[in-house]
Parts: structure tokens; sequence; C-alpha cells
DNA sequence: CCAGACGTTGTT
DNA sequence: GTCTGG
DNA sequence: CCAGACGTTGTT
DNA sequence: GTCTGG
């Protein structure tokens, strides 16, 4: 788990929610996908969700990294994400997630939507990280051809979506399912109960590695959806409506 | 010491 | 088969 | 997570 | 950047 998830719960909502503005270019979505720009909630921006690229990528890797799950079970030893645990981890809301069943009928996978019998809201314990372009290759011999250059080159803006990119991207913790995921699937996100997201966002690195366990799976419900989720550039509210389990 | 990896999922 | 894009 | 591409030369 | 492998 957790490769795709939903977050349709109206604005006003989240934002009573999780006590931050979710502006910046928020859509409710009935498929998040990885890549995409979506809401997490950081200890850094207490006011408002930050848009970040599900898909985790060191400060220091290439560009390509891109990690969409870490395992609960080691992500404080993992080099990709220690640094991320001790000082980043965030919060991402979702509605629902979606998790692909090969029923051995020889039909393939079919996809389950996982959620609250409510819908409500919820936030799965994420890590993000900030990544920068490697400076420009400056001239080797001696100093730089123009003038000894020293750094400062490109963008120094420190806002977001400057000329320069600097990227902000997410992952999602996983560990192993409850009982009702487990039925599905070996892997479940790490759900966080309302009462632990404030630890998860600024309690001690320690504390916080209590709140990766399974989340209970009552008041929870899976239940089978349609194929057309299976393309990440589909959307709308016909995606989490049950089908038949065939 | 330097070079090279650094991750998860699922599948075999 | 494996990587990239969504 | 799944879907879809996966390549070059040369020409417009 | 930092750890693992050689």
């Amino acid at each position: 788990m957790c490769g795709r998830y939903t977050l349709f719960t109206p604005e006003s909502k989240l934002e009573s929610r999780f006590g931050v503005t979710f502006g910046d270019g928020f859509e409710p979505s009935y498929n998040c996908a990885p890549g995409e720009a979506l809401p997490v909630v950081t200890a850094a921006d207490p006011e408002r969700a930050t848009r970040m690229t599900w898909g985790l990528t060191p400060s220091w890797a290439d560009e390509s990294f891109d990690l969409i799950n870490a395992r609960a079970e080691t992500v404080r030893e993992k080099r990709s994400f220690a640094d991320a645990y001790e000082s980043r981890r965030c919060l991402v809301p979702a509605d629902g997630f979606y998790e692909w069943v090969d029923e051995g009928d020889g039909a393939g996978t079919r996809p389950y939507r996982v959620a609250f019998e409510d819908d409500r809201p919820f936030a799965m314990a994420g890590l993000y990280e900030r990544w920068t372009p490697p400076k420009p290759e400056t001239t080797q011999t001696g100093l730089g051809a123009f003038g000894g250059g020293t750094d400062a080159g490109g963008d120094p803006g420190g806002g977001r979506g400057e000329g320069g990119r600097v990227r902000e991207t997410f992952t999602i913790v996983t560990t192993e399912p409850n009982d009702l995921v487990g039925d599905l699937h070996h892997r479940m996100a790490v759900i966080l109960a309302p009462d632990e997201e404030e630890r998860w966002l600024r309690g001690d690195p320690e504390d916080a590695a209590a709140l990766m366990d399974p989340y209970p799976a009552a008041e929870m419900e899976a239940y089978p959806v349609s194929t057309r989720v299976n393309a990440a550039g589909t959307d709308g509210p016909e995606l989490i409506e049950p089908v038949g389990a065939g």
C-alpha cells in the first residue's frame, strides 16, 4: 500500500479538521497519484497546508529518486529517510486509499477503496524533503572565468516556484495491515489518530516511533470500485462508487 | 582508503 | 523486462 | 499504485 | 550527506 488515495472532503471541512488553510491551488481528488502535487501539513508552516510532490527525493540524491513509501520498521535507520524522520515529519490528509487485489480468477487485479465508514478525513504519517539542483558547473582551472564568481549563481529566492526549481517531496510511511486491510494486502499506510497528530508533527523522534502501528479496523470499511481508477489521470466521484465484487 | 549505494512494492 | 509519467 | 513507453535520422 | 562494501 499506499500508491493511490482520495482527498475529496470539502476545503472548509479540511481546514477545520486540520487547523490550516488549503489554498495554494487545492483541488479535491478521487485519485491522488504519485508524482502529483498534493497537500501536506507540516510543523514548519502551521498556517497552511503545503503542496508537495508525492515521491520523496533525498536532498543529496539525483532528481530521479522518488520514494513513495517508507517502511515504519526501518525508517529511522535508512539513509534516504533518517534525516526527514528526525526533523521533517508531516501529515498527509486523506479520506480513503485504494488497494489493488489479485483475486486469482485470472481477471488481473481489482481496485478496492479503504476508508472510514463515514468517509471522515484522516492523516497518514508522512515525511518530506526539500531538494535543490546541484550548483552549476564552474570552470575548473583556478578561479572561475568570469570574475571568480562564488556561489549565489542561479536563484537565491527562498520562496516556492522560483526560476531555479526547488522540489518539495513527501513519502507515506507504511506498516503491517490491520484485520480489514490484511485481507487485501500485506502493507498499509500508517494512519494517525487525531490525538497522535501533534506528537507526530512536533514530538521527539523517539515518541513519534510509537505511533507507527496499524490503525484499528473498527469503523473502517473496504469495498471494490471500478477499474476506472487504474488510470491515474481519471477523476470524479464515480471512482468511489461500490461495484459488484465478482 | 575510495567507490558506490542510498527505496518500496510485488513477484519469483 | 523495466523505466517513466500520471 | 497502474498505464504506457521503450528509438534514430532527418525533415518540417 | 552518510553508510556499506571491497
